[in-house]
DNA sequence: ATGAACGTAACA
DNA sequence: TGTTACGTTCAT
């Protein structure tokens, strides 16, 4: 198709290739999509061509073969190691099609504009300084589709093709570039997105779309996403560059999870710009931003929403994550993608998605993007779509919320329990996805003493467990949990047994193994008699409860 | 718009 | 030279 090119470097689009080192690169095929069966390895026909759609690679590189046009020497980390973070990756100008090192570039690097659209590319500095975009030409060529032949269509110019979409997405991540890097904005107002907002509370704005339908990048080539994948691309066409600034993803492609598509996650702003206020009158407003954040610091969702509606300037600044440390989504039936883009730029340490419509490849999407989160809150959700826990990275996860999810057993527990069946060697007994989490709340949930069993292996840190209205917990399952190998026995704080129909009083006694308690919780367990609480509740100096804010709590207390 | 097919780039 | 799979085109 298309491209291009008619500058200097001229010449189609590089190709990429996978990284090789991220999460994905890295594990083996899945043998069950949809192309590892075509694949002739797995009996298909072979027809298709495509990788495994766990492993789509989720940082894509240029090949080896590209050498920047400055030092002649590949971008990639390891033949450049000491470099590398001098260097970077190379970049492929959209314009131009040069491929460079920024760090070979004598010019101001900062002045390019990241295209997050695809992979290593960029309009480099000289073509910003120049005011050269992408779309050149105006044509909506779109795509040359129809017969003309494979060869490039060169008709059409340095192009790329579908202009106004195009030029849409490069505007958007040109914001977003300019909102992480501080690169300084070329395009002024660029209605801009950071009007966001919304209107419920919560809002949550933006543009790109995370949700299930359009994505940039690489969602599932295949089935849904793969064709985003190629609309995307086709459009640009990048070519051999310019400069470069640091990005975000920059050099290494850090070991991403698996995901749906190529998207690139990009942390919210340390501190987003600009630093003071511009006014009308060409001013800056005397306050600066740090004071202006103090202010923020005092509203809650909807205020924050409503100031970031003001001006372009507070909507960035109310972007800071520090403005946004939970957010809650509960009982929204349909998340847009708007709100999700919107809970990944706010990057929240904890995420409330209780009772909504939430589907997995959105939860995907999302826990691929926020990667600090500490605190998950899915309860009421289907399992279908709590499923995607199974796959994603949760590195920073402290709180986990599971409660009243139907149709969740053992073996759906196992799965989120379990290390990634992927991990290849070199870790041998691989972690669970669950290690660090300290509190659990398996509520409503048809677990046996089988999942209590990997819990206490996969889990062994949690100071506060929920398995109320657990309809299997019983005494064993209490036995289990105290019993001198349980780590949760020397961990356990809060342990919530309510509604747990067939304790029994004889296992109340068991509950003093456990030093660290304070707070247990045994309302409407109908076999627990009143004289057998109390005496756990007058237990002495080696039992819990001996503070008045430490509670046993009893049937109707 | 979406999914399948396929030329061929990338790389071992 | 063989394998993988990217990016485009074709078909529906």
């Amino acid at each position: 198709m298309s491209s291009s090119s008619r500058g200097p470097g001229a010449g189609a689009r590089r190709r990429r290739t996978r990284c090789r080192r991220c999460r994905a690169c890295v594990r083996t095929e899945c043998g069950d999509c949809h192309f590892c069966r075509d694949m002739k390895k797995f009996g298909g026909p072979g027809r298709m061509k495509q990788s495994c759609l766990l492993r789509q690679c989720t940082a894509p590189v240029l090949p080896h073969t590209a050498v920047c046009l400055l030092c002649g020497e590949a971008g990639k980390e390891d033949t450049v190691v000491g470099r590398a973070e001098k260097f970077g990756w190379s970049l492929e100008c959209t314009i131009l099609h040069e491929i460079v090192h920024p760090g070979c570039l004598k010019m101001g690097k900062a002045e390019g504009v990241i295209n997050a659209e695809i992979p290593n590319c960029w309009e480099c500095p000289r073509c910003t300084q120049e005011g050269r975009t992408s779309k050149v030409k105006g044509g909506r060529e779109r795509h040359l589709k129809k017969k003309p032949k494979p060869a490039l269509a060169s008709a059409e110019g340095p192009a790329v093709p579908s202009p106004s979409p195009q030029r849409e997405k490069l505007e958007r991540f040109k914001r977003m570039c300019q909102l992480l890097e501080r690169v300084p904005d070329t395009s002024s107002s660029s209605s801009d997105s950071d009007s966001d907002s919304d209107s419920s509370g919560t809002s949550l704005s933006e543009e790109e779309a995370p949700g299930e339908a359009r994505n940039g990048r690489r969602p599932a080539r295949g089935s849904s996403g793969e064709k985003e994948n190629r609309g995307g691309r086709r459009a640009v066409r990048p070519g051999t560059g310019g400069p470069l600034l640091s990005w975000p993803l920059g050099p290494a492609p850090p070991p991403r999870p698996p995901q749906l598509e190529r998207h690139v996650v990009r942390p919210p702003p340390r501190s987003p710009e600009p630093d003071t206020l511009p006014l009308a009158a060409g001013s800056d407003h005397p306050l600066p931003r740090a004071a202006w954040l103090r202010v923020f610091q005092h509203l809650g969702p909807r205020e924050l929403c409503i100031c970031m509606r003001v001006c372009r300037t507070w909507s960035r600044w109310c972007y800071d994550k520090r403005l946004w440390p939970r957010m809650d989504l509960s009982r929204r039936k349909s998340l847009t993608p708007p709100m999700l883009s919107g809970v990944v730029r706010r990057q929240p340490r904890a995420l409330d998605l209780s009772w909504t419509g939430v589907s997995k490849k959105q939860l995907m999407w999302l826990l691929n993007r926020l990667q600090g989160l500490q605190e998950l809150v899915l309860s009421g959700c289907s399992w279908l779509s709590v499923s995607a826990l199974g796959s994603a990275p949760l590195p920073a996860l402290r709180l986990l919320d599971l409660r009243w999810i139907e149709d969740v057993k053992d073996s759906q527990l196992r799965e989120l329990l379990l290390p990634p069946p992927d991990t290849k060697p070199g870790q041998t007994e691989s972690r669970g996805r669950l290690q660090g989490v300290a509190e659990l709340r398996l509520a409503g949930l048809e677990l046996t003493d089988a999942s209590l069993r990997l819990l206490l292996r996969h889990a062994p840190q949690l100071s506060a467990l929920d398995l109320s209205h657990c309809a299997h917990v019983g005494d064993p399952s209490v036995h289990l949990l105290t019993a001198p190998t349980s780590p949760l026995r020397e961990t356990l704080v809060h342990l919530n047994l309510a509604g747990c129909h067939r304790l029994t009083d004889h296992c109340l006694p068991l509950f003093r193994r456990c030093p660290r308690l304070r707070r247990l919780d045994l309302r409407s367990c109908r076999q627990l008699s009143p004289e057998a609480c109390a005496r756990l509740a007058a237990a002495g100096p080696p039992g819990p409860f001996r503070c008045p804010e430490e509670k046993l709590l009893l049937k109707d207390s």
